[in-house]
DNA sequence: TCTATACTTGACCATTTTAGTCAGGTATGT
DNA sequence: ACATACCTGACTAAAATGGTCAAGTATAGA
């Protein structure tokens, strides 16, 4: 079980964007530099922040990109929906009422993976950016 | 953020075994043809997970698999430390004291990551094999 | 108006990981 | 002896990952 770098960067440059955007938007070349994140990668990843509404963006010189919304209101879950960063335990699909290999029961397991897949979205549903740019200027002091 | 197969199939097969090792030991053809799982993947599943002291093996004829510990003291920590199933959440490396991309400072994520890993292993380490058995044998009444 | 900045889009790709297969072997109960 | 079943290591097709590259478009400021 890993988290991949697309859902991890996505986070840190909202982060980033949090800290920063107070009076002037931000351009992905500043996140790039500060965060040591290819500025190509991080394109991709903001026209999916964008398409789900997460920041909005202002082109041309002196543009960038803004939060759409205040960091209480951006739930890590969120994030990772945007970026398709998504938690998946099982194996079997859920829509077909079928097994882990096509079967036609479900497998021993099934039921705890899915209490895991519950367990570990409770977490993202909780923390929002807010609570990351508290956690961060805690650190600093 | 995807379980592994590799993970999925160990848990799913040590359950089978929990439940027909009372007697006999099991064979993992037996395992193999009950959830689905290929014998030569299995194979290598058992190799690890004998050498992580999760099982022991009877070899020749009537031979297979039997639990090493009673099922209430195997939990799915141990499983998947066994089978290399790991979570991993931070991208620095933590033995060295750098963050995410060689950097001298751990990036602003990072104790987000360390939160979530904790988190997520809780889970693994409350769940014994027992804990699934229980569970499945709730659902077949 | 020209130009530099910065967003936008889509194709492309090397590397790594996953989820196995395959081909042999060895031990042992009957 | 022989069938069963564990044991070992090499190998591999396919998918996912973590990006790069190229060619735009929009806009502020000189
Ligand atoms: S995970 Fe759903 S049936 Fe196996
Ligand atoms: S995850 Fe540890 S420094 Fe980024």
């Amino acid at each position: 079980m890993k988290l991949t770098s697309k859902g991890r960067y996505a986070v840190m440059a909202l982060v980033d964007l949090a800290r920063f955007d107070n009076i002037n938007p931000v351009s992905l070349r500043d996140i790039s530099l500060r965060q040591g994140i290819s500025l190509d990668y991080l394109e991709q990843i903001f026209s999916k922040l964008k398409k789900n509404k997460i920041v909005e963006s202002i082109r041309g010189t002196q543009g960038g990109y803004v939060l759409s919304r205040k960091p209480n209101e951006i739930k890590l879950t969120n994030i990772f929906h945007a970026v398709d960063e998504k938690v998946k335990t099982v194996q079997c699909k859920k829509e077909l009422k079928k097994g882990c290999n096509g079967r036609a029961t479900k497998c021993v397991t099934h039921n705890l993976w899915d209490e895991l897949e519950t367990h570990i979205n409770s977490f993202f549903e909780k923390k929002s950016l807010e609570d990351l740019l508290k956690n961060n200027t805690e650190q600093r002091t």
